[in-house]
DNA sequence: GAGGAAAAATAAACTAGTTTAAGAAAATGA
DNA sequence: TCATTTTCTTAAACTAGTTTATTTTTCCTC
């Protein structure tokens, strides 16, 4: 299994377009065993380059130096990644595992701005991007584990690696996207439309997080939601 | 006036950075008549490069390629740059006037997604980026002149401008942070906060457009903004 | 400047979602 | 395994925001 490098996966991709075929190909034998020990080597770092290389070409090189800026942390159950008011300097990919993101308002309540499960991006991004304190929390819902870039060093990639800033437009324009429809079902979906529509995207975070904590994403009280649940069936 | 083309006025940005001083000002008057005809000649489309320019550097090649792609366009108040339905090919860059994006949810209310004044960019992203049919409608507020770019030349730009991807992700990190921060005031603040937030953030837009349209802005009725108001005095 | 249409305000009845409180079920931990 | 804490549910009183209807004001436009 382990012997699957990214670069064989990038090119199974590749070959719908067979003009492109001869080429990737050549290149893949060429790269081969040292892909082979690559991937042995560094294999908690496998799905980044996977993850990455779906969306835009990377070559070895390039996976190699970007690699290098990535450090790997874990966090247990409950532990916390990011505490409002500490600077946020680090970018987070989830390897394994769930996070959350999320704050109190005045009066106390706790609202959930985010989850991010396997393969997704997380942090503070307005504050992160702006080297300004964290105004969110970013806790682990399970024991977790991810990848850590900080603000320097993905500066430095954007100038090492030019399709890193394609990726990187991609993910916000995707982010943007995402954060945009959820604002157009707040704004025209009554609450229990809204608790389908999540069950429906999200299946796989609905199952491992609790009911209280879908509540405060979806912006209604634990109590409401679960009057909701109760009439469905 | 005319004769203030964006060079100039870059440079005259670039000046707090006191070592780029000389490089910059040596390639300025290098250019000079040139930019000087040009800027008279495509007058209409200097904010555009200002714009862009005051967030990447572009070099004065790299601005007339970009600007060949974009084609002027104006619209009378109340007119559909959009429509819901009709394939999402153009992004607008707003250069005088105000725009809307909005759509009706099944019980018929009118929500509005966001309001573009000058220098803003708009459509309907989700479904530009994915070439589907537009799902909101864009609608001009007062008479307004934009620039339009379709998705191809979109395509092609970042192709052949690479300085464009960079430019293009910074205005998907802050599209999303805008996003993100309008989605955490509307799950911890009540109505008349969201309103006062309003006013203080885009007050230039709030003495433009209807209160009825900044109501459906912020989630409420054009009624109960009423009475938000009347109770402020 | 008159007349018609749209926008804004007022008010009263109404409803979606909240608050408070208390009990049942589930997870945690020692 | 038992005690403790947390999550989930139920129910009743409550409130932020809606709906419907009427009046007033503003703003086109002829």
């Amino acid at each position: 299994m382990y012997c699957y490098s990214y670069k064989v996966i990038q090119l199974a991709e590749i070959l719908q377009h067979p003009i492109t075929w001869l080429f990737f190909y050549l290149d893949s034998l060429v790269n081969y065993f040292r892909i082979y020990f690559y991937s042995n080597c560094h294999l908690v770092l496998e799905d980044l380059i996977k993850h990455i290389s779906k969306r835009v070409h990377l070559s070895i090189e390039e996976a190699d130096l970007l690699l290098d800026f990535f450090s790997e942390a874990t966090f247990q159950k409950k532990e916390f990644l990011l505490q409002k008011d500490q600077q946020c300097t680090d970018l987070f990919f989830v390897r394994e595992g769930i996070l959350r993101s999320f704050f109190l308002n005045e009066s106390g309540k706790e609202c959930t701005v985010m989850f991010a499960a396997k393969d997704w991006w997380i942090t503070d991004m307005p504050c992160f991007l702006n080297r300004r304190p964290a105004m969110i929390s970013i806790q682990a819902i399970e024991n977790s584990s991810v990848l850590t870039l900080n603000k320097n060093d993905l500066e430095r990639i954007f100038d090492s690696v030019p399709s890193f800033n394609i990726f990187f437009r991609k993910l916000m324009e995707n982010a943007y996207c995402r954060e945009q429809l959820r604002m157009i079902e707040n704004l025209s979906l009554p609450a229990s439309e809204r608790y389908e529509n999540f069950l429906r995207k999200y299946p796989d975070v609905a199952s491992k997080v609790s009911l209280k904590q879908i509540a405060s994403y979806l912006g209604i009280t634990p109590e409401f939601l679960s009057m909701l649940r109760s009439n469905r069936k």
